[in-house]
DNA sequence: TGAACGATGAGAAACAGGTGGATCCGCATC
DNA sequence: GATGCGGATCCACCTGTTTCTCATCGTTCA
């Protein structure tokens, strides 16, 4: 993921910070826009690989915004809805956003799907739809299959709650990384939640609880970092 | 689905737009054409691999573009009638055209079909008619003969809606991937359709319902996933 | 040993899915 | 052009699940 460039349009500066702030962290070079005028015209005048683009904005809304980029512009778009805005988002679709995610999103969807959008724009044009490779994590003893949102173990299926799920699917992705509960506060749960951070602790326990049911070993890659904070533990031999 | 090349000719923008949007998904590049005389211009000048052909256009209906275009040439042509204009449709057959759509249409359906004729156009070089491979997907219990439009329960036909079928017919494309409601209102109703999430609940339960008539097995894969959405769950032994 | 930190359990609150019925709409029939 | 019908959609209640918090108990390590 190198090299690319995106333009960010919101006209809350907390939310374009908050972009920012994650997708930086990939690499990702960013640009910002706060209203529609001023969006269509760095979108028009710059080549991005994809822009991000709130509904509701200030002097052109992202419906216009994007169906006048589409006249002169093949860039791609991730529309960023506010939960109730649903039948516009429709109308975006048809105007050509290419996702959309609801706000108030958890960064780690924001960041998964905009990766999905880049990549597949460079995919495209020589993988067939019906071939995608699945999205799957294998480790020793523990699979995790994200489009079937199936975790195994030793084969059997381990039945998880959303969050329970979010949880293990975020800390598997970065295997022996250490994440502070802040951190997976921060990314697992959306940008709106202030909670207690023995939460992460409570969806820690209950996940090594059931994934103990189903194997002791699987139930400690889970593993306490004392101090710090939780990370997915993979023995490397 | 590489290197493909279609003429997509309706009258109105937005059905254009909403038309390539979908089909480039697929890696097709889209010519354009507003009108009949346009079309046929563009048909003869060019080798597509396939044309969509709106019936009422200015200057030129449909039917006269695929009379005069068959004089000079085999394209294939998918036919694109508005609900009402099936005798027409008919006609259209008669004209030589390789299969219609009805609008508004589901994004699915038009790509499904689209893919069709790609298909059957590259095969019927060296396949006789008679023996194309059927559309059909087979599980444990349950087939759906895509090209019958007829789901079988433990050889038993299941009578589905057509909204119910689509559903069915979707998920079972992909089995044992997950949909959340926004994905399957997008690509299983069509574009005019701004509804309610809870739909979808409907159409699964009354799906359920049906299956489980005839097979309890049945109905149970159509799976929930808590928090996301659904899905068609095959068993992997 | 004690101070800091993690694990745990229980209960309240929020949330999501199932369900049945009301309503709407297009179509066919009379 | 009224009526009936089946399918699709919406709505709101109900119920079971999930999430979050908080207080307490255990553990770790200087």
């Amino acid at each position: 993921m190198t090299d690319h460039h995106i333009l960010v349009v919101d006209d809350e500066e907390r939310i374009r910070r908050l972009l920012r702030l994650y997708l930086e962290k990939e690499g990702i070079t960013i640009d910002e826009a706060a209203d529609g005028k001023e969006a269509l015209e760095k979108a028009l005048n710059q080549d991005y690989d994809l822009i991000m683009l709130d509904l509701m904005l200030p002097k052109m809304d992202g419906i216009e915004v994007c169906r006048r980029l589409r006249e002169k512009k093949a860039t791609p778009v991730i529309m960023i809805t506010a939960r109730g805005e649903e039948a516009s988002r429709i109308e975006g679709f048809e105007v050509g956003a290419d996702d959309y995610v609801v706000k108030p999103f958890s960064p780690r969807e924001v960041v998964a799907r905009v990766k999905a959008v880049l990549r597949r724009s460079s995919e495209t044009a020589y993988l067939s739809t019906d071939q995608k490779p699945r999205n799957v994590l294998i480790f020793p003893q523990l699979t995790i299959d994200h489009d079937a949102h199936q975790v195994m173990v030793n084969n059997e299926e381990v039945a998880l709650t959303p969050k329970e799920y979010d949880l293990l699917y975020y800390l598997a992705s970065s295997p022996n990384k250490v994440f502070t509960r802040e951190q997976l506060l921060k990314d697992v749960w959306n940008y709106e939640f202030f909670g207690d951070l023995r939460t992460v602790d409570t969806h820690v326990k209950r996940l090594r609880e059931k994934l103990n049911r189903h194997s002791e070993e699987a139930s400690k890659m889970i593993a306490t970092v004392w101090g710090v904070g939780y990370k997915f533990e993979v023995s490397n031999e």
